[in-house]
RNA sequence: GGGUCGGUGCCCGAGUGGUUAAUGGGGGCGGACUGUAAAUCCGCUGGCUACGCCUACGUUGGUUCAAAUCCAACCCGGCCCA
């Protein structure tokens, strides 16, 4: 964790991993504080830069850290600066060769973007969003290809002269990929040098990003020094580790928590997270006080997945979610007013059970339905059934009946 | 552009004419166990109203009774050389 946080505030220090540059040299091209002093002095909030790509729809826990963190800024009365990386995304981040890349059209960035500020918080009251977006002042909304699409290409070679290929080159992923053999194609290394120029289009005063952003954020500040610009400062958050306990978040890794999933599976997923993570996502995700915790592990997961669904959920449905969660665990399901109800109707009868369970989407495929009561994981209303062929005649023995698939899935028939 | 090696299921990686829906590992999913979990043990891991049918080993054609395995062209990548 960051060392010289003991003179930050606490809204700033909490989380953080890095803040850079960081010098006691009392310039505000260096010091942080002083930045922050003079822009106090001065009645000019902060310009704080955070890109989102608009690729992906689904926000998750991992990517809240730092619009928790762009928010605290918003709160104390600065600028967030939030830059939809709309032309980026739109040339497609070749990241993951030998898929087929993915060319994603004007028409699909914008409906993504307008997807990742509705779960963002557009359009609602700032007490119950991530961001706030209708305190005047506060909030900026900018797309890349606002600058972007319009470069020339005298000015991307301007841009490629500020950096080498050693650079490049010395960046940790582009080094790995490079060793083991990995295609790189040139224009990723172009990448840098745009998001870099991102901070010179909108003056930013400091940049929020994963840890891997070090180098993309150092080169917005060589990029504003060389335009002129009071450089930009770093301020680097942590990755958040994912479910599995060792990878980052990530969808394509399946870890994730999304903010959008129903507080039922947002605490029950919180809640067995391995025990060397909760300490972690209650400093990153929450406010509570860290000095206060329980020493029992269990009593401390259950905790940290209630505060954390609560942030997002409120504190109702999270109490709701933890006793739901519980019911589960110990096999009563007696909570028959929270599950889901799935029609019946476009069922076909005769049906035999595996064709059931996928036709209700309880299982995703009728193959995946026949391993699954095969696996002894079926049962209907409490009671296992173990033959995928088992019949039922009419809709009617099954309506008002419970089909659950393992521990967690539960479904209940209707009309 | 030339040489060379290679492209296999979610991932890694065997297989080089025929019980091959394709060994093995990872991951995932289920079951047992437990403080939920992890660890461990066991099972499953292409699709389909299914004891059968369909689709799969970069792409497209070809040789064969038979191909992921042989041939050709093409596409994509690594390395070496220019």
């Amino acid at each position: 964790m960051f060392d010289k946080s003991n003179e930050l505030p606490d809204w700033i220090s909490r989380g953080l991993e890095d803040l850079f540059p960081c010098d006691n040299a009392r310039d505000s091209d260096q010091n942080f504080l002083k930045r922050l002093e003079i822009s106090a002095i001065e009645k000019k909030p902060l310009r704080v830069k955070l890109g989102i790509d608009p690729t992906g729809t689904d926000i998750h826990l991992g990517h809240s850290i730092l619009f928790r963190k762009l928010r605290a800024f918003q709160d104390e009365g600065h600028t967030a600066v939030l830059i939809i990386g709309d032309f980026t995304a739109r040339i497609g981040d070749p990241t993951g060769k030998s898929k087929t890349r993915i060319q994603l059209s004007k028409d699909e960035v914008e409906s993504n973007a307008l997807n990742y500020l509705e779960q963002l918080g557009l359009g609602k009251n700032p007490n119950d969003s991530l961001l706030d977006f209708s305190t005047p002042g506060r909030l900026e909304i900018r797309r890349n290809s606002e600058w972007l699409e319009n470069l020339n290409l005298t000015k991307v070679i301007e841009l490629l002269s500020n950096s080498t290929v050693g650079q490049m080159l010395a960046k940790e992923d582009f080094n790995n990929r490079y060793k083991s053999g990995t295609p790189i194609s040139l224009h990723e290394f172009l990448y840098p040098l745009l998001q870099g120029y991102d901070s010179v289009a909108i003056n930013s005063d400091l940049e929020l990003g994963g840890t891997d952003q070090k180098f993309n954020i150092a080169m917005g500040r060589d990029l504003q020094r060389a335009f002129r610009q009071k450089p930009q400062f770093g301020m680097l958050l942590p990755i958040l580790v994912g479910l599995d306990g060792t990878q980052k978040m990530s969808k394509s890794l399946g870890n994730i928590v999304g903010i959008n999933e129903d507080s039922l599976s947002m605490y029950s997923k919180l809640e067995k997270v391995p025990d060397d993570l909760v300490f972690s996502y209650l400093n990153l995700l929450t406010n509570e006080n860290l000095k206060e915790l329980s020493s029992n592990p269990r009593e401390l997961q259950k905790f940290m997945a209630l505060k954390i669904t609560s942030n997002f959920k409120g504190i109702e449905a999270a109490r709701k979610a933890q006793v739901n969660s519980e019911k589960l665990v110990f096999g009563t399901q007696e909570f028959l007013e929270e599950i889901p109800e799935v029609s019946i109707s476009n069922v076909n009868f005769p049906a035999k059970a595996f064709y059931l369970f996928s036709k209700m989407k309880i299982c995703s495929t009728s193959s995946e339905a026949r391993r699954q009561i095969l696996g002894g994981a079926v049962r209907i209303d409490g009671e296992k059934i173990m033959d995928p062929n088992t019949e039922f005649d009419t809709p009617d023995d099954l309506i008002g009946k419970i089909l659950q698939v393992g521990k967690k899935k539960f479904v209940r028939v209707s009309i």
